[in-house]
DNA sequence: CGGTATCCATTTGGATACTG
DNA sequence: CAGTATCCAAATGGATACCG
């Protein structure tokens, strides 16, 4: 499949599928850093990111582990140790991954100040037209 | 950037933002099409893009238009005629996205798999333990 | 044709409290 | 430590009606 087939709306199906997985905050953060780590516990993963609450975390994990991406694996000690991990499959995710990072990195200053000139054009033009705020946040 | 840097939170910022964009549903189906059209028309581009609703559609093409990955050329006709295309900043977003893509189209049929290992596990689990329904939705 | 405005159900996710 | 359960506010998004 490539973008030549986007018009096909069965192929998108695993697309969109993908999306919603990869498509949130948290999994693309989530096998960034576990690309990088071999192994790693629940709350060093945590600590990790950014604002992530351990509900999101868990549900993320979970999720990820679902799809074949993560391993999870319990140790039966006290206090217990439970370590994550990429699967072979969500090894082969880093690289798309990478991909995105790697644009991000290098085009998102472009992208702020494209909102920025946007922002400026449109308060300007709501300064004169009080109609159309363009569903004006929802 | 790379994948090295992810425990660094503020280079985490720029792909948070674009994930943000990247992200959701629309938003790719559409960089998509934009993609192998040069031009498109708005009721062509819904058209083409199933389930999408009018008002999830424009919102996606004024993020789009505002963060200056899509060009919007309003025509001053009766029927007005409205196209939507690539900036060269769009355009530079294909890549990773048919990286993304490819992705998805090589593993997701691995993914479905794992899915129905992992439901069939948990659902055997859960029948023995009524306790533990990991949030049980939500 | 290409939107905008409004209403409203559903989903999402943080905060908090509790557990093995 | 690594979760689960529950509550609840906010964001999301479809349906519908109307407009230049």
């Amino acid at each position: 499949m490539s973008l030549q087939d986007t018009a096909d709306r069965s192929n998108c199906t695993a697309m969109s599928d993908v999306l919603n997985r990869i498509g949130d905050k948290w999994s693309v953060m989530v096998v960034g850093i576990l690309a990088r780590h071999d192994t790693i516990r629940f709350n060093e993963l945590k600590r990790s990111i950014n604002g992530v609450s351990q509900r999101m975390l868990t549900l993320t994990l979970r999720n990820l582990e679902r799809d074949g991406l993560v391993t999870r694996t319990i140790y039966p000690e006290v206090p217990p140790r439970v370590e994550y991990g990429l699967t072979q499959l969500g090894k082969t995710l880093t690289n798309p991954i990478q991909a995105l990072w790697n644009w991000s990195a290098e085009h998102h200053g472009a992208i702020i100040d494209a909102r920025a000139i946007y922002d400026q054009r449109e308060t300007a033009i709501a300064a004169e037209q009080p109609r159309k705020a363009a569903y004006a946040r929802g």
